[in-house]
DNA sequence: CTAGTGTTTATAAACATAGGT
DNA sequence: GCACCTATGTTTATAAACACT
């Protein structure tokens, strides 16, 4: 394990309660009469001041959207219990009723204001909204927007989109302490993902309950980053203030910020990233006025606003697949079968190539999203649902604008889900855990045994 | 060279003269006073009494899209220079003017009815029509839509698309003098892409000027098809009349009239073929009222109704890669450049696998489509005009519908680029050339030398 | 537990364009 | 002008990881 020379600044985390908005009159935010109870929080929460949740999930209503109701989940519940409920609860509804739900891992030892969300949208759903001008703050709870429905029809949502994923001139903290947002003037802050063990329980209790956050800090300079090419590529466009890169700095961004890449012999990664420019919808190219550059920008619909500094990046991810290599033999398929590791045959072919690492799944990283901001002045009719663990049925809600108790607009970036993917058979509680979790964040399933 | 057992009955072909309108008075279909006069026809050409066109280009309106127009070509015309002329006569008349082309091949020989198009949509623009009810012909011209503008929006061309493929009861007789459409009761015709090089000249006056068809008739029933996964997943979908399949049935399909595929020792093309079926959107997976079964299917937009009956095969394909199996080494990247055969190492790293014959760019598959067709009850005010092989830019044209002789409606599915492939920098000669005649279907460029 | 099915990513490669030497 | 090379861009093939049924 080694440290970065150049670790950015980190700066002292702000502890701001987190409340959605005021308690209704009639829902009763304390123990349930049924349901187990939680688990003890951790005694080494970092913010003991903070307000513990009872146990149980609540629910309000989107502000702007009727068909979206965002669920706050006490860390100890069971993610994917949760998540079997609100399916059923969608389901329940009728094609008119709530049909989304936005997760927010609530917390079982410490509170904090700002929120991390996944946002999930792959293109076809409507995009992220980050206010603007709000500072950002520290970032301690994540949540998945899902979409239990099928996909209608595309919301004119981010007609005016600014996502403004830039803000240099903020201290804008990532969640490891981390800062690697370019800037102009930026002198390259190199992104080294090696942490210490420490530091990883440091953090751990940030993390979405049911998961192991992954077990020793073994990452290097030189390790394969946890990072899909889409990824990087969407960190490398967004950390430049016009959003757009040529192809040479994004190559260079990435040598930057993933050394990894510096040491590869083989320029396969930098056919794979025109690759991944190409294929992908979301990268688009544009010509300068004279039309003597390109820039490739991502469009605007499908922009999640994804920056390094502001993705969750867990240590010790090379610990989740066994990189023995097992020298690929010639065997047929059938005896290579329910091999234990999911050895990606490093040495196979007398190739140099592939130490791969967690494949990332999805686009489904980790975007912060700050609850209060950018006021409006709207009516603050708030619908608050109560439901514990077990999940109880008799829900009564209606869609009603959502206001935090700083009179600020919620503006959320829901994940609409293609139907192929949630409709019936698909609409797994795992795959609605795993898209909030997924492996390349070092998640891992804790198995009952 | 083999012939199938079972080779299809092949139909008389019906001579029925070409006419796409009533030439308008004020443009004479006759020799241009400037321009090369087209090379004498072929004397083996199979209808002796077709109708001969001039020497030049004749555009005339599309009939129902006021920025397309249809360019009918004299095989004899350098299809490059008319690709280049069209573009720049689309970009001439500006953001508001016809900026969309058909283009026909002309017969410089003979003269069918019927034409062929390459549809060239990839999923984002209008989808073709195939008109319902009429016998189809024989097939004997080609042509390419091709879009110069950048796509502005999704045309509701195809609410109720019915391209119909399928008709079984029709004569539907193949270019080749195949016929694989299934049917529900066909006995399975398999496809054998075995012809004899008589069967290739006798055919060979069909094909676009300017390339040269495929010289010597190699392949075999054991020969990799020249059709990519996407394109035989089309044409195993389209042959049904339900227009969907299960995964099994697109196994069994392909396997059945590409018997390559059932010597394959190693699953990996049934991968491949899953990998197809969810990473394109056009194909989109339904499921049966009891869910219990999976069907796929081609989204209506994208849906160019490609079957393999309706595309042209050019017998030696193997002819245009250089097999010579060069054993990969390991030698740096430089070093590999400049190798004069795009031998892909059938032998490389010690796998028996990817034989790989031409790689199919794009699904610019061949695909017919007939003229007359579908009639109704519109205006009839054509527009025709008469474009030299060495272009004029002083055409003068306004939208008009188009009839045919038989006063049907002209239905096509013209091509809509995306900006991306067709701006500017990309919208090269050779570029629309090869979107016309993809090397998939054995179209050589003949150089200069 | 397995096989078939479905989704997504990685990697290599073929081939075209544009610009430089 | 042409031959050749490099960087860039597009598309397909193939293998694989992993989830669901
Ligand atoms: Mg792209
Ligand atoms: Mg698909």
């Amino acid at each position: 394990m080694r440290r970065s020379p150049r670790r950015p600044l980190i700066l002292k985390r702000r502890k701001l309660p987190f409340q959605l908005n005021d308690p209704p009159a009639n829902v009763v935010p304390s123990k349930e009469p049924y349901g187990r109870p939680p688990p003890t929080p951790p005694p080494n929460g970092p913010f003991p001041t903070a307000i513990v949740f009872p146990d149980g999930i609540q629910v309000v209503s989107h502000p702007t959207r009727p068909d979206t109701q965002v669920v706050v989940i006490p860390k100890t519940a069971d993610i994917q219990c949760v998540i079997g409920a609100l399916t059923a609860k969608g389901k329940g509804h009728g094609p008119n009723g709530p049909n989304k739900f936005i997760l927010l891992s609530g917390s079982s030892s410490g509170l904090e204001n700002d929120s991390h969300f996944v946002h999930l949208s792959e293109g076809d759903g409507p995009p992220p909204q980050r206010i603007t001008g709000g500072p950002p703050g520290n970032v301690k709870e994540e949540g998945v927007c899902l979409d239990i429905k099928p996909l209608t029809g595309l919301n004119p949502f981010n007609k005016d989109l600014d996502c403004s994923p830039l803000d240099d001139s903020l201290t804008n903290m990532q969640w490891l302490g981390r800062m690697s947002t370019d800037t102009e003037k930026s002198e390259g802050s190199k992104e080294n993902y090696s942490l210490s063990q420490q530091e990883s329980q440091e953090t751990s209790d940030s993390v979405v309950v049911e998961v192991e956050v992954g077990g020793e800090a073994k990452a290097t300079l030189s390790d394969r980053p946890p990072y899909s090419y889409m990824a990087m590529i969407q960190f490398a466009i967004n950390s430049r203030p016009g959003r757009r890169m040529t192809l040479k700095e994004i190559y260079n961004w990435i040598e930057d910020h993933f050394p990894f890449f510096q040491q590869q012999t083989k320029p396969g990664w930098k056919n794979s990233i025109r690759h991944n420019l190409s294929l992908h919808d979301m990268f688009t190219r544009e010509t300068s006025p004279d039309g003597k550059v390109s820039y490739w920008t991502i469009r605007p619909e499908t922009d999640r606003c994804l920056t390094l500094d502001q993705v969750v990046k867990q240590p010790g991810y090379e610990g989740t697949v066994t990189l023995v290599p097992a020298p690929r033999s010639h065997v047929p398929r059938k005896e290579q079968t329910g091999m234990l590791s999911s050895s990606t045959g490093s040495v196979a072919r007398g190739c140099v190539r592939r130490m791969k690492p967690l494949l990332p799944r999805s686009d489904s990283y980790l975007v912060p999203f700050q609850l209060p901001a950018a006021t409006t002045t709207t009516t603050t009719t708030t619908t608050s649902i109560f439901l514990p663990t077990s999940y109880s049925p008799q829900v009564q809600l209606r869609p009603a604008p959502q206001r935090t108790r700083d009179n600020k607009r919620v503006r959320i970036a829901p994940k609409v889900i293609r139907l192929g993917r949630l409709a019936s058979k698909n609409c797994s509680a795992f795959s609605l855990f795993r898209a909030c979790c997924p492996r390349s964040l070092g998640f891992k399933v804790l198995r009952s045994s």
